[in-house]
DNA sequence: CTTGACCTTCCAGTGACTAGAACCCTTATC
DNA sequence: GATAAGGGTTCTAGTCACTGGAAGGTCAAG
């Protein structure tokens, strides 16, 4: 399966696929021609690795998430650990864009988007 | 005012009021021994900046910012876009956390986080 | 005169790609 | 056999907003 076929079967752009065998977070064989070849069971692990980025791991969580599953002496329990540090993680990204939200939306409520100079908005950024 | 005054003024890192003149965000001026020299007026406006980088505002939005708020004749109309569009997008990113939260939370609570390999959270992984 | 705290510039790295250039390979058609 | 389209390859450089560190100049105190 060339690398074409192989962003088809994932989603991933094939420049990433690219990236990620350049970090080696996968290691595709290579044909006479210098044309890298994706077996079924890369193709699932590219799938896995989309996956794992879509839910926001970074990409050394997803290097380990992507061992832990190929180990079969794993204990769930390590799993577990990097998805509740990463999910504390998005909990306090959370935190911090909805107090934004909330400033961002009290001001532009206040503001009259006129054509007039005085602003609210401007006003906060310049005194806080 | 040297920079760590101004860094000490504003909150800002030095590190950081040196790179926003790189990008002319600010200019201060230069004493004869090739120090910047920051004065009251700009201590204003990088404490302008630091407050709207808070609020997530983009490097390129606060130069738009900046020059709205020194700029009399402005419609607060253009300074109200800026800020809707930034919030649109804030609002987005917590649609899109939100969801991994969701996910994760749910995987997580599923998750027995013991010595077995058995895993909900890999077989999510591996599957979808 | 030395020490230590400041200041300067410049270079490199972060994360996870992404754009683009320059060039090679395959396949189909004429 | 020529050619053109549509793959593939590598390499460099850019993104965003800093941040760390090295090498070296300046200043105030003792």
């Amino acid at each position: 399966m060339n690398i074409s076929d192989a962003a088809a079967a994932t989603g991933l752009p094939a420049k990433t696929i690219r990236y990620y065998e350049e970090i080696d977070l996968i290691r595709p064989t290579r044909g006479a021609n210098g044309y890298r070849q994706f077996s079924d069971t890369q193709v699932h692990q590219l799938r896995f690795l989309a996956r794992a980025r879509a839910l926001g791991f970074g990409i050394e969580d997803c290097r380990s998430l992507l061992a832990l599953w190929q180990d079969r002496d794993r204990a769930s329990s390590d799993v577990r650990a990097i998805a509740q540090e990463h999910l504390t993680e998005i909990e306090d990204k959370i935190a911090a864009l909805t107090a934004m939200r909330a400033t961002l939306t009290h001001l532009i409520t206040a503001c009259a988007g006129n054509d007039r100079p005085d602003c609210p908005i401007l006003q906060d950024l310049a005194q806080e």
